[in-house]
DNA sequence: TCCTAGATCGGAAATATTCCTATTTCCTGC
DNA sequence: GCAGGAAATAGGAATATTTCCGATCTAGGA
């Protein structure tokens, strides 16, 4: 199983182990291990933790995606919804996504504008850059008939 | 002069000229022919245009730039700092961002990913697309030595 | 000039996110 | 195992952004 894998490249951080952030990991792990992984909001992660953990509040599942954000084991997306996403990065396979303005769901797509950064880079050569995102947008076989 | 040819182009479409309307258009003009032009937050362009209207509303704002962005007027950027943003669509030059994450700077970067968008198309050949976002993080210059 | 669909204003409401403080708890060192 | 202390949490308030709503106004066509 993964979780004991990323439990333990946790605890070599030094950050603190606690039940309520290792709750948030399961329901992000959960959300990875589906065919059709979506991104998840705050307020989404909230309401799948709180099944298990009724006590949990907002505020810690924000700062536990920051956390886990700034170790580079959640990445955030933002799909013109109104709210932040965010899904387990999981190292091997970098991805962006395929977004319907009508329903939202989202697709992945298993590639990148690498060609572009490396050209991001030279045009401006003292930039350090530490991230990047692509999202397509427009409407799924579904939405296109009715929008 | 840029801006009788886009109140031209706006007649044509059959919304209705409001000084609201052409206000916002010329704050947005202003900051497009800037050489550091910096997209707009909402907020941004109601403080420019009260200057000049101080009575115009936050809603005639966003309903403004709402109804220009439907005319592909104007095109909507995100640069994880809490707001959209907005910035005058001169078609003939489509372009993306970098984006210091420390003091919120945007560069131009004027290319695009086309092979990505191509890739995208075909991978989900009945999926419409409609737009793309490509964006570069980081710090830059004067902030990466302080962050 | 008149009419009216469409636009605006101002304030309230809805959302999303962050802040604050008292309290709790994980972990280290004994 | 136990105590101490730094770090984390809960819950509610505060902030920020965006949308909604009803009353009023007006651009533009007849
Ligand atoms: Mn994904
Ligand atoms: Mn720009
Ligand atoms: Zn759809
Ligand atoms: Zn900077």
């Amino acid at each position: 199983m993964f979780m004991c894998d990323i439990v333990a490249r946790l605890k070599k951080t030094g950050i603190r182990l606690t039940p309520q952030r290792q709750e948030v990991l399961q329901v992000l792990l959960e959300g990875a291990l589906l065919e059709e992984r979506q991104p998840l909001s705050a307020e989404e992660i909230l309401q799948k933790v709180r099944q298990r953990y009724p006590g949990i509040s907002l505020d810690t599942i924000y700062r536990t995606l920051a956390t886990f954000k700034k170790l580079d084991l959640v990445c955030e997306v933002n799909f013109r919804d109104g709210c932040r996403r965010f899904e387990l990065m999981l190292q091997e396979e970098h991805h962006h996504h395929l977004v319907c303005l009508k329903c939202g769901h989202a697709r992945e797509l298993p590639f990148c504008p690498a060609d572009c950064l490396a050209r991001a880079q030279e045009h401006y050569p003292d930039f350090e850059i530490a991230d990047h995102a692509f999202t397509v947008y427009g409407y799924c076989e579904k939405c296109r008939k009715s929008y």
